[in-house]
DNA sequence: GCCAACGTTGGC
DNA sequence: GCCAACGTTGGC
């Protein structure tokens, strides 16, 4: 799951209440779709990092909640408000995340040197998806790699 | 700041 | 339902 680190970085994710924030803010219907249809509490989250100097995966987090409407759609306030819903129909929905680790960043070309992360979705081409599956076995790639991430797996 | 890539919008 | 125009994402 992507997250822009001046917006939401995994310190500001793990000095939260419960080390839990939500998931606000997704407007594409197929991130969308994954939060409602694949997710389910206790998943594993990679905590990507993107649009900033250093993109790449900056910690573990696992899925917290199940979908419900995100709340700042009927904000008018909020950047993320959208007019075109309403609270009798929200259109956008988000998960609570909780973070569990900081990592190492696994940065951007230390991912596209590993040939077992080369069908990644989220280092395709053009992938504008700030939520993408991952495999289990590139799941166990990357937390193999850390030793803190195989620790907070195991506790 | 640039630009590739892709999603959304809206006229027809 | 098509598709051009436009907006957004996100790495560089």
């Amino acid at each position: 799951m992507k997250s822009e680190p001046d917006e939401t970085s995994i310190d500001d994710a793990l000095a939260a209440r419960d080390q839990t924030v939500a998931w606000t803010g997704v407007r594409n219907y197929q991130a969308r779709n994954f939060m409602r249809d694949q997710m389910q509490i206790g998943d594993g989250v990679l905590f990507y990092h993107s649009g900033c100097a250093e993109p790449g995966i900056a910690g573990i987090a696992e899925v917290a909640s199940t979908c419900y409407p995100d709340p700042t759609q009927f904000d008018r306030k909020s950047h993320y408000h959208d007019p075109k819903s309403s609270p009798e129909n929200p259109r956008w929905l988000l998960v609570d995340v909780r973070a569990l680790k900081k990592i190492r960043l696994i940065g951007l070309p230390e991912m596209r040197a590993q040939a077992e992360l080369a069908d990644m979705l989220v280092l395709r081409r053009g992938n504008r998806l700030s939520i993408t599956p991952v495999t289990a076995s590139e799941w166990h790639h990357i937390v193999g790699k850390i030793a803190k991430a195989k620790k907070v797996l195991m506790d």
